[in-house]
DNA sequence: CTTACCGCCTGTCGGC
DNA sequence: TGCCGACAGGCGGTAA
């Protein structure tokens, strides 16, 4: 997926194309995604309703109408591209948004690990409401991290990963932000010292800002609503590159496996 | 309560 | 060429 800063990519970029547009017509090309696609409830309380405004909570979009949000998500290979037509040109388009002024969405999803959901509030869905503290809110203090990981024995990097903890840190930015904190992703979180914390969350931050300015870091599968790629990738410092050279330091990068996942580090800049 | 592991899917890439 | 395994941006369920 996407990680944070391309689903905020993309809300930023379907906001102006949506807000206050009626939905006219959502045409589903399939009854399931990760769960089952709530088609009927999606009908009754969206169809023909007015968008009143997108917002993002961790890598969830939400589309506020006054009978509800409606959630999506991306999973590892989810895109939202815009048409003219509803006619599905590429394989994996799953739902077709239809907008009053002639607008199309279609969301494309090969993996099938993304999902449509909907919320009374922009609460009332457990998705939502097991969310931890989104990272690009003023939530996210060194203090607060550091009480969150009291007596957490699990590493550092399988914390910032957590969505019920962080909202929205994936892959790509946990290890980015632990490279240039300077801190071995394999630390336990509950021992990170509020000094460490204070810089990860800078970090932290950093690296998402940045991304978002550069309009999202794109792998293959990601396009903003535009249909265009962003470009951050260009500045990984240690993701996917096993055996490169440290930016600092020059020695390889490790690759090591956390928790089935790919974590990216340098032996020597991360202690 | 916590943590680690598994499975969900399709596609791509590298090695043989 | 083609086949096969490893791996890919996530995350919830479950077992321990």
């Amino acid at each position: 997926m996407p990680e944070l800063p391309e689903v905020e990519t993309l809300k930023n970029a379907l906001l102006p194309l949506v807000r206050h547009q009626v939905l006219e017509d959502i045409h589903f090309h399939r009854s399931n995604l990760r769960y089952p696609i709530p088609i009927a409830d999606l009908n009754e309380r969206f169809k023909g309703r007015r968008i009143d405004n997108v917002l993002r909570k961790g890598k969830y979009i939400l589309f506020q109408a006054e009978t509800g949000a409606m959630i999506l998500h991306l999973g590892m290979s989810g895109r939202v591209t815009q048409s003219h037509s509803a006619e599905a040109k590429e394989k994996h388009t799953h739902i077709v948004f239809k907008f009053q002024s002639n607008l199309y969405l279609h969301f494309v999803d090969p993996r099938r690990f993304g999902c449509v959901a909907w919320a009374p509030e922009n609460k009332g869905h457990p998705l939502l409401d097991r969310l931890g503290v989104d990272p690009m809110t003023p939530e996210l203090t060194a203090q607060a991290m550091k009480t969150l990981a009291k007596g957490c024995t699990a590493s550092i990097k399988s914390f910032l990963m957590d969505s019920h903890r962080l909202a929205g840190v994936g892959n790509i930015y946990a290890c980015e932000s632990l490279f240039r904190s300077g801190i071995r992703p394999t630390s336990p979180a509950g021992r990170v010292s509020l000094k460490r914390w204070e810089r990860l969350v800078a970090e932290l931050r950093f690296v998402l800002q940045q991304s978002i300015d550069a309009g999202g870091s794109t792998l293959r599968d990601f396009f903003n609503a535009d249909g265009e790629p962003g470009y951050y990738s260009t500045q990984f410092c240690v993701y996917g590159k096993e055996k490169q050279a440290c930016p600092q330091c020059s020695f390889p990068i490790t690759r090591i496996t956390q928790t089935g996942r790919s974590t990216f580090y340098c032996k020597k800049c991360q202690k």
